[in-house]
DNA sequence: GTTAACGTTTACGTAAACGTCAATGTGGGT
DNA sequence: ACCCACATTGACGTTTACGTAAACGTTAAC
């Protein structure tokens, strides 16, 4: 997909385009093992080229395991993930497949915007702990900054 | 925990304060199954009182059920929801509990602004590809809004 | 008095997402 | 030639969060 390969929308700071890691380099970058990256290949979310029987991964495939990631944080499963993954690599240029996508991504933006409404509720919940703690321990005469 | 039992952050809309509820009334309410809401208590996330051996939800019940639930559309766990709401049950008077209360606040806080960092990427990823073939089937002469 | 709707406990089953061996191969340095 | 770090493919184990079924006890309606 193109989504997200490059994080800012534009600009892929062509540099590192024609880089190949190697399963161990993306395991250390990404804070995870092999075996998940492994893993998700066999869940079909990656396919790196292969050498012999080594895995290369190229730029746009560490930028989709990001992806993948980062939708792993958010709280998706991996098969939500790669379904959200493979509404980009099918047919694009039909009509239909044109006006699913749209549905789609729109269902996608109003299950993320309730999630926000959620995590939004609770950012302000844990704030006004922290005010009001913070409040009760100057009020006792304590710093709230000291450990 | 006080923290949500009232979801605005006062005026607990006294009414109702008095109300129990049945395990499937609060089942129904929050879509979930009994199963869960027993389970729940299995874990010990929820005490509800017996009169025998059926449970009575009071509206506290209630709203730490809702707070639960929201924690797991969260993507929390339920071993860290049990742990926040934990937070708020142990003594609170210490001086050293109140400063633990405060850093664990700040902490979860700083772990619900990186997920809204995340979401919001997602969003905005997502709006651009609405927009993008939105204009595009507006260019091939189709009505994006139209099914 | 029995059917229905609700409640209970106990216990085994399951899907997701990996972890953890085991057995084996491979390329590079000394 | 040997070691080391890294790679591979099974295959079985584990945790989380319930689902599902069995077997049973209330209460109200018909």
């Amino acid at each position: 997909m193109s989504v997200a390969v490059t994080p800012s929308g534009k600009s892929p700071a062509p540099r590192d385009t024609q880089r190949i890691y190697s399963i161990a380099e993306l395991a250390r970058e990404f804070e995870v093992t092999a075996r998940t990256i492994r893993f998700y290949e066999d869940e079909g979310l990656i396919k790196p080229r292969r050498q012999g029987t080594q895995r290369l991964y190229s730029a746009g495939d560490r930028a989709r395991l990001g992806w993948i990631l980062r939708g792993k944080r958010l709280g998706f499963t991996l098969a939500e993930i790669k379904e959200l993954l493979d509404l980009y690599h099918v047919d694009r240029t039909g009509l239909q497949q044109m006006r699913e996508l749209l549905r789609r991504s729109r269902l996608h933006i109003e299950d993320l915007e309730r999630r926000r409404r959620d995590l939004d509720a609770q950012i302000g919940e844990f704030k006004d702990v922290e005010m009001h703690v913070a409040a009760e321990l100057r009020q006792r005469g304590a710093d709230p900054e000291s450990d």
